[in-house]
DNA sequence: ATTGCACATTGACTTTTGTCATGCAGACGA
DNA sequence: TCGTCTGCATGACAAAAGTCAATGTGCAAT
């Protein structure tokens, strides 16, 4: 993932149909290819800090970027991941508020930048993208809001087996004889932060969880055993 | 609150101007006035069920709204509190998606209510009012990002801590010593739902936050009695 | 191959929160 | 005024999760 291509131009960006700028003219597409920068990013790089003012969007073609809050004490939470294909920044873009998190590159990622200035031009110029942040804005918060559902209401396996089946969702596949796999992009300390725990109370619940055979863990390469007992534990609904 | 009025029309509606319909025509508020209806709610009458086909939008005159997510274990959580002024069920009206929370009446509230039907047309006839729900799920994000986040990292008493300063801002005011004060509109055990807990244990964290003297209890009135202390522990950002 | 390092696991213990049972007080209708 | 009901508080105990410390493990650089 995320190697170095020969060119990196939204005309044939493999990811763009997922993006809001899916369904732009060829002339719109080169508007945004001139006033566009891109590069490749390491683990680790910030795209934008939490309190910083909004320069612009990013858009996502490969990889994996959290968006880290940090409060007052200097504990931090993992409150969304995006992925390839996904444009992030674009709330604070729209509400010129500074931005609530940091987005902090978690896989190597190529990353697209429009700087706000351009964007806003875009948009007088093409309504239809408007829309379209809407539409990404729901998205978001229906997200958003199944995860404080289930930060309400669920305990720590609970929260942890959920995690396990969007990664599932988002990246699994099925092995030679059809057993059902996934690779966690992310080390246990950020799956803790995603839930609001600590990298030892999941070393906890993944050895309880092994214990009850619904999941077999190899490092970061998990083989899901149970299926049936996890989507009913995880609950179908929301 | 919520007492009849002699009208109910929009035209004199006084909370329109905090909604997504401020700014209209008075010809758009006649359109509105005759496709919509309104009634008066008692607290425990539920304006739409979970999972609930969408069939219009409410938007609150007078009163308190919770919308309530209940999993397959029969758990249930308040996820957010919609009070006067404000529009609800919007988001499934936008996606066509059923309901996916309910919303229940937690103070005597009036509420008008649009068709799903009705308010297509309005949105033709008018993009700004698009542009107004844009807005207002963007502000609905940052409300539900910031509870993911306390849910995350606080605990208990950092959380109703919490809760009980957005009560202060939106209700609270000050006695003739100029003491804050807040009245709480709910009852213990939703204050229990909004942060995933239970009313015991709200219970203990009230007596013990009233032992440090940082909050004095009169049933559902609030002596806000160090002010200070409360910010300094709640945070101030997010 | 060896060392160093970041990540992960495990154990012992503490703290926090939930659960269950009980009692009390204010609100309301008969 | 009397019972009844709902909300609230408290005590005793159980369960869940966090903390701190020690140890293990694979990986990369030398």
């Amino acid at each position: 993932m995320a190697e170095m291509n020969a060119s990196h131009k939204c005309a044939t960006c493999p990811t763009r149909h997922k993006t809001e700028w899916s369904g732009l003219s060829e002339a719109e597409l080169a508007a945004i290819e001139k006033v566009k920068s891109a590069r490749y990013y390491e683990p680790g790089e910030v795209l934008f800090h939490q309190g910083d003012a909004n320069d612009g969007v990013y858009c996502i073609q490969d990889g994996l970027v959290g968006s880290r809050y940090v409060d007052a004490e200097g504990n931090s939470a993992l409150l969304q991941l995006a992925n390839a294909g996904t444009t992030i920044g674009y709330r604070s873009f729209l509400t010129k508020l500074p931005h609530g998190s940091s987005a902090e590159i978690l896989s190597p990622s190529f990353v697209c930048f429009i700087r706000s200035s351009a964007l806003s031009k875009l948009l007088i110029a093409n309504p239809q993208i408007g829309e379209r942040f809407l539409q990404h804005a729901i998205k978001d918060m229906e997200d958003i809001e199944i995860r404080l559902a289930r930060s309400l209401l669920g305990n720590l396996r609970n929260k942890f087996l959920h995690v396990i089946m969007v990664f599932y969702q988002q990246n699994g596949y099925r092995d030679k004889n059809n057993n059902p796999i996934v690779e966690l992009p992310i080390k246990r300390t950020d799956i803790a932060e995603m839930i609001g725990s600590k990298p030892e109370s999941i070393s906890r619940v993944i050895s309880d969880i092994e214990k009850k055979g619904l999941l077999k863990f190899d490092h970061r390469r998990v083989h899901i055993t149970n299926m049936d007992a996890i989507l009913y534990e995880v609950g179908i609904t929301l």
